[in-house]
DNA sequence: AGCACGCCGACT
DNA sequence: GTCGGCGTGCTC
């Protein structure tokens, strides 16, 4: 018997194949996705098993040394899936299997996780021996019950149990204990409102493997998601959920929780390697019937898998930006293929790529217009308020409208949430007089501010100039770096509204475990009247209470060099607009902006999505964007500086010579040009129909696998460039 | 990736 | 004489 191994090493030129031997003593314990250890060269690493065969072309085969698993961890699907990812995004295959598991199931020794056991004690039946008080105590705890954990017998001491023990009165197991506790109240359903039953008999009734639910916030997606895993339930058939990491908030995860008890595993990133190596014991294991998680939750081991539903589908954290480059929308409609199940993408601020897809028909599309919540909650009226006007007698970063209607909220006992814009903050140049921002003549794309050299440089095209303090629009000497975190804003609000208490929600105070938690049971129970943060307060949260939202600078991501910071930020300020308001009492929402006149922000303020939709489309179109055309960026990157630029002026000719219908834009050097004396070239590709594209790509990747101290770096439908 | 091998200069 | 620098090449 011969198995084939994948080994895990990240390396290019180590990407196939190896085959081992199997000692005899091993045979039946051999299976395809099992994890081995094998020896390899003069060292022992850890490998995959993905053939079983028993003839190999090389001659002296080395034997394998232990099979680390008995649960297979690699399923058919998850090995389909694997070599999927690996065609697509070009990363090394073992990099795509990788990825799928959590860290306790990879291989270096010093992130090992092991199971934890506890010791359980079970009463045994015909029991007729006299006992002491002590031992009586000990019996009747099992009133009702089959087993008791040790933890819960602290009081005893380990004599009175080891004779019980001894006595054959009771019997003591090891058994696995999973970290993660959750909390086993099933709540009652809530009714569904006519619009979200509708959405749910659509989607259960299409034909297509994606359907896109467009939601208003507040119109109550959740419920529909919940109703619909129910109805799976129902068939049979397991869901996952994925939710982006910032709004895997514990509102969220408690709704899951209160419907699913018992039958639910979680994956995110702020359990601790423990714990999520049991949460995926569960699933391998077959225990749950719902994940709900991140972005790489979508590759959670479930069997019988009926549905993928991607919340907040917009959202950039589905893209891994380090390889392998996956989508996990993407992946998960691959799965859903795979094994016939449904994907249903929610959004009230869907991405323009999914909404056209939804206008062409290509997804199910289903709208959720109303708001579900209470019987009169209806949308937040949004009120602008131009900074232009207003710079001149404001305080610090408050105009006086906001900090008016700040003190007026809580004078009624009610709660605000602030939203510090800090996207595109950093090295971005703006004029602190009117706001205007440098744009790259060439891309229409914000150039940034390199300080080392002093210029302003476009990311994509690699076009600089000088960096001059001169606004060219208002001819102010105001054109400067802009920074400012919370904190200074924390200090602003006790300084000019002394009724204020402050929490804040950023990533400093998040940091640490339950932090988030925190915050936000505070929050709710009233301990500060203003809640505020960056993007994390606007996404998820659910607070009766709040009538107020603000928004200190609605523009600051508008100026991001990116060609969706439009986008972005219309999807931000529907977000937070959609936290006010939510209960019985109607909300307020105030946008502070130097561009009143910009259409994301207009469009924002109307809470109008299908003009923002049809006015950027345009916009796309224009300047031949996704979703009309396709985008690769090819990153180049060499300890030496020559080199590296040779290297992507090698690429150039490569593409221009191959790819005759694609869009060429660069090489240029990449946004951080030297990291860890390593310099980085940018070469942009748009296209529409280069049908030889991936093939062209994938002879780049492999020659440059052969190679050494060049290394070229592919990211396709990237989302930052 | 990481480890051995190998061929050159500095030095207890 | 030997230790150790890192360039090259191989790993079933």
């Amino acid at each position: 018997m011969i198995v084939g191994v994948l080994v895990e090493i990240t390396s290019k030129s180590l990407d196939r194949i190896f085959d081992y031997k199997v000692p005899s003593n091993l045979k039946d314990k051999i299976k395809i996705g099992l994890r081995v250890e094998v020896p390899f060269g003069s060292r022992t690493i850890v490998g995959f098993i993905l053939e079983i065969k028993n003839k190999s072309d090389v001659n002296n085969l080395k034997e394998i040394k232990a099979v680390l698993d008995e649960e297979v961890i690699l399923t058919d699907e998850l090995l389909e899936l694997g070599k999927y990812l690996h065609k697509e995004t070009l990363a090394s295959l073992i990099s795509c299997y990788q990825v799928m598991l959590p860290k306790g199931y990879k291989a270096s020794i010093k992130n090992k996780v092991n199971p934890k056991y506890h010791k359980v004690y079970y009463l045994n039946t015909n029991v007729n021996k006299t006992l002491t008080t002590k031992q009586q105590e000990v019996i009747d705890l099992f009133k009702g019950k089959e087993k008791i954990v040790r933890e819960e017998l602290k009081e005893f001491s380990p004599a009175i149990l080891n004779t019980l023990v001894k006595n054959n009165i009771l019997t003591v197991k090891e058994e696995e204990l999973y970290r993660l506790a959750y909390d086993q109240v099933t709540k009652k359903e809530k009714v569904l409102t006519e619009e979200q039953k509708k959405a749910v008999t659509n989607i259960l009734a299409t034909d297509k493997t994606v359907s896109l639910l467009y939601g208003v916030t507040g119109s109550g997606k959740t419920e529909v998601y919940i109703d619909l895993i129910s109805k799976y339930l129902a068939k049979g058939l397991k869901s996952i959920v994925l939710v982006p990491e910032i709004s895997l908030t514990p509102q969220l995860i408690k709704r899951f929780e209160e419907r699913f008890a018992g039958r639910l595993a979680l994956l995110h990133s702020a359990l601790s390697d423990g714990e999520k190596y049991d949460e995926y014991r569960r699933i391998v294991r077959g225990e749950v019937d719902i994940v709900i998680g991140a972005r790489s939750a979508v590759f959670a081991p479930l069997t019988n898998l009926g549905l993928i539903i991607i919340d907040e589908c917009h959202s950039d954290s589905y893209k891994q930006d380090n390889n392998p480059k996956y989508n996990a929308k993407e992946v998960a409609i691959k799965r859903a293929e795979l094994t016939k199940a449904k994907v249903v993408l929610g959004s009230a601020t869907p991405m323009l790529e999914e909404y056209a897809r939804g206008l062409k028909k290509v997804y199910n599309l289903v709208a959720l217009t109303k708001r579900a919540g209470s019987h009169n909650s209806t949308l937040p009226t949004v009120e602008l308020i131009d900074m232009n006007k207003e710079i001149k007698r404001s305080k610090g970063h408050f105009s006086l409208p906001l900090i008016e209607e700040i003190k007026k909220t809580i004078a009624k006992g009610e709660q605000v949430i602030l939203l510090l814009n800090r996207r595109g903050y950093s090295s971005i140049v703006t004029c602190s007089n009117c706001g205007e921002t440098i744009k790259c003549p060439n891309c229409d794309i914000t150039l940034t501010y390199h300080k080392a050299s002093n210029i302003l440089r476009c990311h994509y095209c690699g076009y600089a100039t000088k960096y001059q303090v001169t606004c060219p629009k208002c001819h102010q000497d105001s054109l400067k770096d802009l920074g400012v975190g919370t904190e200074k804003i924390e200090e602003e609000i006790y300084q000019y509204i002394k009724e204020a208490t402050v929490i804040r929600m950023d990533v400093d105070t998040t940091s640490r475990k339950g932090a988030h938690q925190k915050i936000i049971s505070s929050f709710a129970q009233g301990n500060a009247n203003i809640l505020l943060g960056t993007q994390m307060v606007a996404k998820g949260l659910d607070f009766p209470n709040v009538t107020l939202v603000g928004v200190i600078n609605a523009d600051t991501s508008l100026m991001l060099p990116d060609f969706r910071s439009s986008e972005k930020t219309f999807a931000l300020l529907n977000q937070v607009a959609g936290r006010a308001g939510r209960g019985e009492k109607k909300g307020r929402v105030i946008f502070q902006t130097f561009n009143s006149d910009n259409y994301a922000i207009k469009f924002a303020k109307e809470n109008n999505y299908l003009a923002f939709y049809q006015e950027e489309m345009k916009i796309r179109k224009l300047m031949k964007y996704p979703p009309y055309y396709y985008i690769v960026s090819l990153n180049i990157s060499s300890k030496d500086k020559n080199m590296a630029l040779i290297e992507a002026k090698k690429c150039e000719k490569v593409c221009l010579k191959y790819l005759d219908k694609t869009i060429i834009l660069g090489p240029s050097p990449a946004a951080i040009f030297k990291k860890q004396n390593v310099y980085y070239y940018q070469l942009i590709l748009k296209y529409q129909h280069q049908d030889n594209l991936h093939e062209i790509m994938e002879k780049l990747v492999n020659y440059y696998a052969s190679i050494t101290k060049v290394n070229l770096d592919l990211d396709f439908n990237p989302i930052h460039l």
